[in-house]
DNA sequence: ATAAATACATAGTAATGTGATAGGCATTAG
DNA sequence: CTAATGCCTATCACATTACTATGTATTTAT
């Protein structure tokens, strides 16, 4: 049960995106430098938030990518549904057990009501918190 | 972010010795059997839970295991925390980018709530249960 | 005493996912 | 034209998952 780095990475690119709205193109370069991430590894991210429609690439020169919405209409849901996949908590649609669904169902809608509630704009304007707390992230 | 048939069938071992509670011990054989898994693979599963103080063991003939405290005191978080590892949203604990950190400590509480909730007793009573929903695992 | 049943232990393995790296083509601003 | 950038495909080392295989140790029923 770990978000891997593709969700959280992701996560980073469309931040920087929604910062930087409404100044231009924003280039991978530029955000991998930033957060010192592999450029060519964000590119491989990018290209399914691109076709899932949540960022516009402009090719060439001084290109980038722009987000397609405004930062409050893109939740982090929606960015972490395409990269980590149809995200399934357990494999086994015609599970032989029902005495787990319930547990399921419960975790899957706390988990959906934090994601589908939280925009871009939420993320990008606590840039800037420094408190840090290791253990945090432990369940 | 998906949990493992090790924590579901885990989950399943416990239930099982929750619905034989105080009727001596049940052996793995009866319980791969009854939900059509790998004995073997069940045993594996079991061992960190036996180590970890939540079930106990008989050996021998008619042996098998029994639940170490009441369905009541025990949580599915109990269960999963000591199958699917000490569980980590997300890796860095030194993380560079504080914009996320508010996000993944919301699906934390969220998901701990829920573990730490919910009983073997609640589970094992939902058993009979029949509805299905194939969707309903999808986030 | 013996055989059966069971727990306990270790090793191997195919498939998959993760987190990259490498190289090159396509497009565009200047 | 050239540099900057997006875009595409391939490859790879490593870890995890979900088992399977092959035992050994312990206890009970007979």
């Amino acid at each position: 049960m770990r978000i891997s780095t593709k969700g959280r990475y992701g996560l980073t690119i469309m931040i920087e995106l929604a910062k930087n709205q409404g100044e231009g193109p924003t280039s991978l370069k530029t955000i991998a430098q930033a957060n010192n991430l592999s450029e060519h590894y964000l590119e491989q991210l990018i290209a399914p938030l691109r076709n899932a429609g949540l960022v516009k690439s402009i090719r060439g020169a001084y290109g980038g990518y722009i987000l397609a919405d405004a930062p409050t209409k893109i939740t982090a849901g929606d960015v972490i549904r395409v990269l980590e996949g149809p995200i399934t908590l357990v494999e086994g649609i015609e599970d032989e057990e029902p005495a787990q669904r319930e547990l399921w169902i419960r975790i899957r809608d706390a988990i959906k009501s934090v994601l589908d509630h939280t925009t871009l704009e939420d993320l990008a304007s606590h840039s800037n918190d420094t408190e840090t707390d290791g253990y945090m992230f432990y369940i």
